[in-house]
DNA sequence: CGTAGATGCTGAGCTAGGCTCAACATATTT
DNA sequence: AAATATGTTGAGCCTAGCTCAGCATCTACG
């Protein structure tokens, strides 16, 4: 391959041009490494708590929502799902496992007794506490040593670009069979 | 419904601090939703092709590679498993499709015998045409309105913290010791 | 030489995390 | 009261990855 500078870094280590088109595609692609090293790092880290990195997005979710705390007023499965963005049906596995490990708790909901509410356990919060920890600690081993000045560069423009693609393209054409990923 | 609901942006929508110790994973949260719109238009947009966003990479990795014209200097196998941090065995999951595609061509190598070399058809030329079109064309809609100043330091940063993050922990294979398994 | 081990690829079978479709209980409308 | 809509789940499938085992071949060593 090319000159493989230090350890291999860069896959298709393509050519890193300033403001030209494909730049934006360098720029996707570092993106792309760099969150699938977080990833599996933090995916790691919480092996010995049991705890996949799917689960625990959707425990911080929970967590996030408004009336997490109130039983009649937490997540049900169809918001969590649509907040993953996944299908109802997949937010229903990571529940069981969620559940299945003590860390969240189903309730029916009163009002509607189709419907089901989904709250954190005493265990789900210390591990949400947990998780929190161990990503905090993988982005910083990451990122910590970028500058705050360029860290709100990064974010700034993250956010730009995020709000500007949602405006723009919400017609993700058809979507066909088995066709997300 | 494939509608257009998905206008709400943060899907936790965390609290963004500026030289907090959870920015940086809130860094890593926008670019996780960056990546993944991305992933999605891209795998959308190649889809008419018959060409699916894994097969696109190992195309334009092998493209990528120095002797990818010559037969005998082509990648084999085992680096393209390498190259795209996959099993070998997955590698050859992938070249089946792409050969069945008529994109590339296994050839054997008559220096070892036990190995292939994998070759560009000149359909998989035409294609990774088109596949680098589809990418920059995405990647423009995402970043396009970003500024060279910006897209420069977001390319710097994200390259020294991967270079930073390979010099630090490169062999954190095996599981925490004692715990799972 | 000749055999022992290393290496390169692939068949078989598994997992994780998504998906759809259809069934079921319950709500809501007509 | 019946028809229809909605929330959750059972069954079964798919993709993209994995390991293990096996075969063919290469390399090294005695």
């Amino acid at each position: 391959m090319t000159t493989t500078p230090p350890a291999g870094p860069a896959d298709p280590s393509p050519g890193p041009r300033p403001g030209a088109p494909g730049s934006a595609a360098e720029l996707a692609d570092s993106m792309t490494r760099a969150i699938k090293r977080i990833r599996r790092q933090t995916g790691w880290r919480l092996e010995p708590y049991g705890i996949t990195p799917g689960q625990a997005r959707a425990l911080r979710t929970l967590a996030h929502a408004p009336g997490c705390e109130i039983p009649d007023a937490a997540m049900r499965l169809s918001d969590l799902a649509e907040k993953l963005h996944i299908a109802p049906r997949s937010a229903t596995t990571v529940v069981d496992a969620l559940e299945e490990a003590g860390l969240v708790e189903r309730r029916p909901d009163p009002a509607d007794r189709r419907a089901v509410r989904i709250l954190l356990t005493e265990a789900g919060r210390a591990a949400l506490e947990r998780i929190g920890q161990v990503r905090d600690e993988v982005a910083q081993e990451y990122f910590g040593e970028v500058s705050p000045e360029d860290e709100e560069v990064l974010l700034r423009v993250l956010r730009a670009a995020e709000a500007r693609f949602l405006a723009a393209g919400p017609p993700p054409r058809t979507a066909p069979p088995g066709a997300a990923r």
